[in-house]
DNA sequence: TTTGCTGCAAACTGTTTGCAATGTT
DNA sequence: AACATTGCAAACAGTTTGCAGCAAA
């Protein structure tokens, strides 16, 4: 059975982009939902389904974004309301989901950004450093680049991380002056 | 003129390479010494040529390594003796130095990683999840595959990051058993 | 003599942890 | 019942900042 979770609505390129490539990524097709997946891994591990755990995972896989701990919080309910949870919980969370290999995350900017991974194809990122924007790309070549490269060392690779900075389009367009967040 | 400062002993590869890929870089011929560079910047920007400024500089590009500034502060005189540089001012020069192309700084595992950027060669990095070792490797080809890349995007590239994580050849002969460290 | 720089200590940010109470199996 | 999980608050690591005295230019 392939489930189909993914209805939220999904933030694309709203240019009417020349080569046609989108900003976010398509999704795979998966066996489990997020919620199955995860189950699954705490059953492995002989840990607990909770509510809270449910809740966030339920959060997070109903957007597509890239968001790191205090954007999320930000977004869950209040202390008093129902369905609060803790940030130290959310903390706790964040780092189970990319155990559970739900999440993927990474270092930007001093902070750690998680973006969804159960579901989606491994890509890397262009960062705008203007309007902080991180954009998904693929490429193939830039793995075979990476592998080749580590051959040359006799690196055994598990994998890797690739951000690439600049300008995207938009602000290329809008804003033509450099400013100093430019410098990265 | 060009100037010959790099008189430390630089860390190679101490195997015998078959294909013979050093494990640091070759630096290039520059016209300037750092600290020479550093007054240029400090004098463009009305800033003051200091003693704890020269003495890090001096320290700094007396090796060539990867560091952090806890790192870098362990190696500088204690406080009470003679040269002590207080860590604020330590990482306010290190912001400096990276300001003014001296230095080069990247995150790893949440801390602030620099190193020489002024007489390198633009690289990235293999980073070894068994013994915590950076490898700078360059490569053309991810430069190309990177642009083209950012090019589908209406991207303007200003730079990149990449780190490739994995198993370094000497850790890849000795310990053959995985541990808990080497997912990342 | 002006103004940038330093050391100190305190503040800050993002994240982790100990613990007693609570929830799940 | 057994024990994993939670919320709270305190702790933490790495880094930044305000300020008064000090030092380049």
């Amino acid at each position: 059975m392939i489930a189909n979770f993914f209805f939220s609505s999904l933030q694309r390129s709203v240019l009417s982009d020349v080569s046609s490539v989108p900003e976010s990524l398509e999704r795979l097709e998966v066996a489990l939902t997020p919620q199955e997946r995860f189950e699954e891994y705490l059953q492995s591990k002989g840990q607990r389904q909770t509510k809270p755990r449910k809740f966030l995972v339920e959060k997070i896989f109903a957007q597509h974004a890239h968001f790191d701990a205090d954007e999320l919080i930000d977004k869950l309910p209040r202390k008093g309301e129902p369905n609060y949870v803790s940030s130290a919980t959310v903390y706790r969370s964040l780092r189970e989901f990319v155990d559970a290999g739900l999440l993927n995350c990474f270092q930007l900017d001093g902070r750690t950004v998680y973006e969804l991974d159960y579901g989606y194809p491994p890509h890397d990122h262009l960062y705008c450093t203007r309007c902080r924007k991180l954009i998904e790309f693929r490429s193939e070549e830039l793995i075979a680049t990476r592998d080749e490269a580590a051959a040359k060392h006799g690196f055994r690779v598990s994998g890797h991380r690739m951000l690439v900075s600049g300008v995207c389009r938009e602000c290329g367009k809008n804003r033509r002056k450099k400013r100093k967040q430019d410098l990265v």
